[in-house]
DNA sequence: ACGTAGATCGCCT
DNA sequence: GGCGATCTACGTA
């Protein structure tokens, strides 16, 4: 997957869909991604990079694009994929998965179950055994995978979750989901749909098709 | 289903 | 010293 010749936004889009998985205590631990936010950078009021802001805490947004961005806030740890060329801080957050592989161990890390193991961004984390550690690292080289996954069979959009007072950057459509998971955050029940039902049917494959 | 409060911490100002 | 790209528990219908 390509993290840097595209737009925040369309990555942000094609992250949907794609498997995430985390090397946890020699434990491939995995889910698809049902729900992302785009942040873009030095214009986005909503960005920790906003008008070039770099202290510390933010350095891993200027990284090249596949670099993973984690802070923390309160007592939880969120995760970035940074985006666009090395020196401009934009990125993807991921705000829920659908649980794949061991999903024993994420109900024990979280100490809940359901859609509660993953629905959210300090949620998912948790569940997965995420930490500041992983902040700095690349995709792909290190412990954390983004792979081929599933088609979301429609993605929607809607303002960013917790962006007050922002003005246009509060209102921009810049949250993206597969329509009706049940793990995406905030769903309400009414509009949840069976979660295989949310992807486009499984290809048949290694099947010769006599028809 | 929704709203509100409280937690309790790293990171800036 | 103040503030979150959040979560949980606990009110109320």
């Amino acid at each position: 997957m390509d993290f840097i010749c595209q737009s925040t936004k369309s990555i942000a889009q094609e992250l949907l869909g794609k498997k995430l998985s985390f090397n946890y205590e020699g434990k491939w631990v995995s889910g698809y991604i049902v729900e992302t936010e785009a942040y873009l950078g030095v214009v986005d009021q909503a960005c920790h990079s906003y008008q070039g802001k770099r202290t510390p805490r933010v350095e891993s947004l200027y990284l090249e694009g596949g670099a993973v961005y984690v802070y923390q806030m309160h007592r939880q740890h969120l995760l970035n994929i940074v985006t666009r060329e090395a020196g401009v801080p934009e990125a993807v957050l991921i705000r829920a998965i659908q649980p794949v592989d061991h999903l024993e161990l994420m109900i024990s890390n979280r100490n809940k179950e359901g859609l509660d193991v993953s629905n959210g961004p300090g949620k998912l984390t948790q569940a997965m055994g995420i930490t500041k550690a992983l902040d700095g690292t690349l995709v792909g080289v290190g412990t954390l995978k983004i792979t081929e996954g599933l088609q979301p069979r429609h993605i929607s959009a809607s303002p960013r979750i917790g962006i007050p007072n922002k003005g246009e950057w509060t209102e921009a459509p810049l949250r993206f989901y597969v329509t009706g998971n049940p793990y995406v955050s905030q769903m309400p029940k009414k509009s949840m749909v069976v979660a295989a039902e949310s992807w486009e049917n499984k290809k048949i494959r290694n099947q010769p098709n006599f028809s």
